[in-house]
Order: C-alpha cells, then structure tokens, then sequence
RNA sequence: GUGGGCGUAGCCUAGCGGUUAAGGCGCCAGGUUGUGGCCCUGGAGAUCGAGGGUUCGAAUCCCUCCGUCCACCCCA
C-alpha cells in the first residue's frame, strides 16, 4: 500500500525533512576536522569511543530525563515499532550511555569509566540557526567516580577540545545546583518566596513555579528582575558536602587555569543533574548561545535500575561549533589535492585509462578517469577545475606506443613516459 | 508552542497586475587537426515554494499550507 495514496501534503519533490540538514562535500572539511579535533583530544586524556543505538527503549529517556521537562513533554520523537515496542529517537546522549554501562557490567572494571562518543541526537522542536531537529554531539561521560577531580578534568576536556579547534574567546560559566538533600528544601523555599508575588511575574515565570522552579532564577523578563534579586540563593542553603564539592573544584580549575565566571542563574534542561553544572559560549551574543554543557549526574544510573553511581559529562554541538568556525574563517585544513586526472580519446584509450588510474591507486595516490566521449579540452577544463596536480592523456599515439603524456598542470610542462612509470614519477618528492 | 521577515533555474539576484519571466555565477558545447585556468559565441536549465481565490489578465493582490530565517520558549 505504501505510495497506493496521494497525500495531498506530499511535495511532487522531496526536501530533507523539516530540522534535518545534508553534509555536503562543501561542509565536510569542517566536519573532518571537528572529528579529529574531538577524537584527538579524548584519546589523549585517556576516554574511549562508545557507540550506543540511535533509538532506545522509551523509557531509558522518559524516565531520566524528568517529566517536566521540554525534553519529555514535547521533543521526543516516540515511535512504535512493528513489534508493539514503545521507541525513542536519542534525544540526548548521556542516558543511553549509562544504559550501556550498567547492561555490559562497567561498574565491574576499574573506575572511572572514560568515555566518549560523536552522535546523532533528535529533538522535536522550532528549528532556527544553530538549531535542529537532527543534531550531532560530541559527549564525554566519566563514570564511577564522585570526586571533583573528576568535574575538573571534564571540564580540561571540553576546554582543550575548544582551544585545539582554535575558537577565540569561549567563556565557561559554572554553577551547582546542589544534590538531593539539600536543593528540595532550596525549591520550597524559593516557591515559598515566589508564591505570593505571582501575581506581579510574567506568565512564563507561573508557568516555571509549577514545573521547573529553578528557572524562575533565570527569566529575562524587566519586570521579574526585581523579584529575581529578593529570591533566596542557592548557594546561601548548599549542603556541607555539596559545599565542599563545589569548593574544591573551583581550586581544581585554579590550579589548571581554567577562568570561569560564577553563574547562580544557571540550570539544566535535565532533571538528572547534581551538584556541578557548567555551560560554554562564545563572547558574541547570540540566541543559540551554548556552545556546550554538561555537569554532574550522581543520581541517573539509579533512574535506570542500577545501583548508585557518580558521573559527570558534557555535550557539545557539533553544527553551533561549525557555525562559530566558518564565522571566525578558521582554518580547517585543505582537502588532499588530485594527483592525477586521465584523459582519454579515441576508442580503445579507455582501456588504458582504467589501468593506469588502477596502477597509480595501487601506489597509494588518487586518480580520476576522464568522461568517456569527451573532447580532450572538456577533460582538460575538469582537470583544472578538480585542481588536479597532473593530467596523464591517452590517445592514438600514446596508445600505440604504451606510454601517455603527462602533463603538469602547474608549469605546463608535458613529457611522454611509459604508462608504467607514471605512478613513481607522481611520488611526492620525485617531481 | 508564540510573534515577525522572506520564498523567482543548482547558487545569487532583477521584475512587484498586461505579449514567449531578465541578468550574473555554475553546467554543457564550440572558437579548425588531440590540450586547462583568461576571453568570445551558442545551448540546456524555472509548472515564479504548493494549493485555492480576486481579476478580462497574477511571479506580482488576498487566504491557507509548506519551507526557511529572526526573536521568544527551550537547548547542543
């Protein structure tokens, strides 16, 4: 039955869907070198590559990510599949990562885990700049380990990885949103502060009250600021230990000269957060100004059915990196030149062209076969405009004679040679 | 989810109620026999985002939808 029915919302030509975005050979530059750029950097402080499923039992992101939020109420992408099976697309990364640690038995091995990972997340929302329904994070999650040491290094992470991609002028704010046992009674008393102001509060802030209190702390609002400044502060009703924990990591980030600004107004999106949050952005104002963020979340493998377990990650977004990357014109390194192009006229040189482009592949450098039927000047104008290095040709003559024409597109020069030399003659170096 | 801007060939743009929708880039072909980057000539390529309406007549006006961008919300 599928296509047996014109839906009348149907396009006569497909776009990609609504959010979701190619790469194109045009983008891929960027993209190699953020890839490397990350994996370089994990590899060197010692994280290793995971790779969990693009979709997940529902529940595995239902349940850790907290109902109120955005996240669960209106941006997952639910699905059934054929089987009955309640399905989620992965609309962040660190829950199925958890996942994986407890079904493969991490907590077994020394702690803490390592890991890292570069994937595909999907979230349901008003695409704008710098914000898709498809987007790609570069995460890390420490596994095991509740010492601030450890919030410390991730941090290093995150930081390293902004430097080596060459982005000026990232700023990190940093916060802790206390653990447990000590921000609910935080939350009562903040409610119990705002409840007899709400009528003097913006609609979204009623809204916050009821689902997401903290984040009345946050609203950009003339009229709240006023109500903002009389609230209770979080860091005035801090346990002793969440105390401690954030003390001593604002030393560690000391001792590794990481600058930061204390940000009492910063909150995650996700319920599972403990103690340390963190955020990176660029210093020019923009909507989508979180580069990358993450924190602490000694609470979440629990919410999965496993036993107590510290962690601290981040997730940084690839496309907003590109973004600030093509805006500072960073340098992304040029892809490989061709070495060669292989025109080919007349019948029969087709032949020899396959060899030779074969021959030349087999030594380890690229070759391109000219469009058969071409005019040599056809071929030779793609060959300038692939900026190929040389172009062999093939024709009667070389064809009779077992050699080809080498030309060098740069000086112009050209040499007849036996088609067996071309490849050693187009050695780096040997020119 | 809310408010606003924009949608003309692969890309950028002109046209803003009246005969076959114009230009630039790119693409293809030619500029003498088998040779590139510049230049010249020619060609292909657009149901003017889609559907509906107003009108003798719409790319041009109106409505709906879709897409995109911006702000909010949220977040990477």
């Amino acid at each position: 039955m599928l296509g047996a029915m014109a839906d009348p919302k149907e396009p006569r030509r497909y776009g990609a869907p609504r959010g979701a975005h190619d790469v194109l050979p045009g983008d891929w530059p960027y993209w190699r070198f953020v890839r490397d750029t990350a994996e370089r950097v994990c590899e060197r402080f010692g994280y290793s590559r995971v790779d969990t499923p693009i979709f997940e039992t529902a529940g595995v992101y239902l349940r850790t990510a907290g109902e109120g939020t955005d996240i669960v109420e209106k941006e997952v992408y639910l699905f059934e599949d054929r089987g009955g099976e309640r399905l989620a697309l992965r609309p962040e990364g660190t829950a199925g990562v958890m996942r994986a640690y407890l079904e493969h038995g991490m907590s077994s091995q020394p702690q803490p885990i390592r890991l890292y990972y570069i994937a595909p997340n999907f979230r349901y929302d008003r695409p704008q700049a710098g914000r898709y329904r498809q987007h790609t994070q570069f995460g890390i999650e420490a596994v095991g380990d509740g010492d601030a040491v450890v919030d410390a290094e991730v941090i290093d992470v995150l930081r390293t990885f902004y430097r080596e991609l060459g982005l000026r002028d990232v700023t990190l704010k940093l916060n802790t949103i206390g653990d447990p046992v000590c921000r609910p009674a935080y939350i009562e008393r903040l409610r119990a502060y705002y409840e007899p102001l709400l009528d003097r509060v913006c609609a979204d802030d009623r809204m916050r009250f009821e689902k997401n209190p903290l984040r009345l702390l946050d609203c950009k609002e003339e009229r709240c600021q006023e109500i903002i400044g009389g609230a209770p502060r979080l860091s005035d009703h801090l346990c002793g230990p969440c105390r401690e924990h954030f003390d001593a990591l604002r030393g560690y980030l000391d001792a590794l000269d990481i600058g930061y600004t204390i940000d009492e107004r910063l909150v995650r999106g996700l319920d599972y957060y403990t103690r340390t949050v963190f955020e990176f952005e660029p210093l020019e104002e923009g909507s989508q100004s979180s580069l990358g963020a993450g924190g602490r979340y000694d609470g979440l493998v629990e919410l999965l059915g496993g036993p107590p377990t510290p962690g601290v990650g981040f997730g940084t977004g690839l496309e907003r990196l590109i973004l600030n990357l093509r805006r500072e014109e960073a340098d992304v390194g040029a892809p490989a030149p061709l070495a060669l192009y292989v025109a080919h006229v007349g019948p029969g040189a087709a032949k020899a062209a396959l060899r030779l482009a074969d021959a030349v592949r087999s030594a380890g450098l690229s070759a391109v076969v000219g469009s058969a039927g071409r005019s040599l000047k056809a071929q030779m104008r793609q060959a300038d405009a692939r900026a190929a290095r040389f172009v062999a040709i093939i024709g009667e003559s070389e064809l009779a004679a077992g050699q080809v024409t080498l030309r060098d597109l740069r000086d112009r020069s050209e040499r007849k040679i036996a088609a067996a030399d071309v490849a050693s003659v187009l050695r780096p170096g040997s020119t």
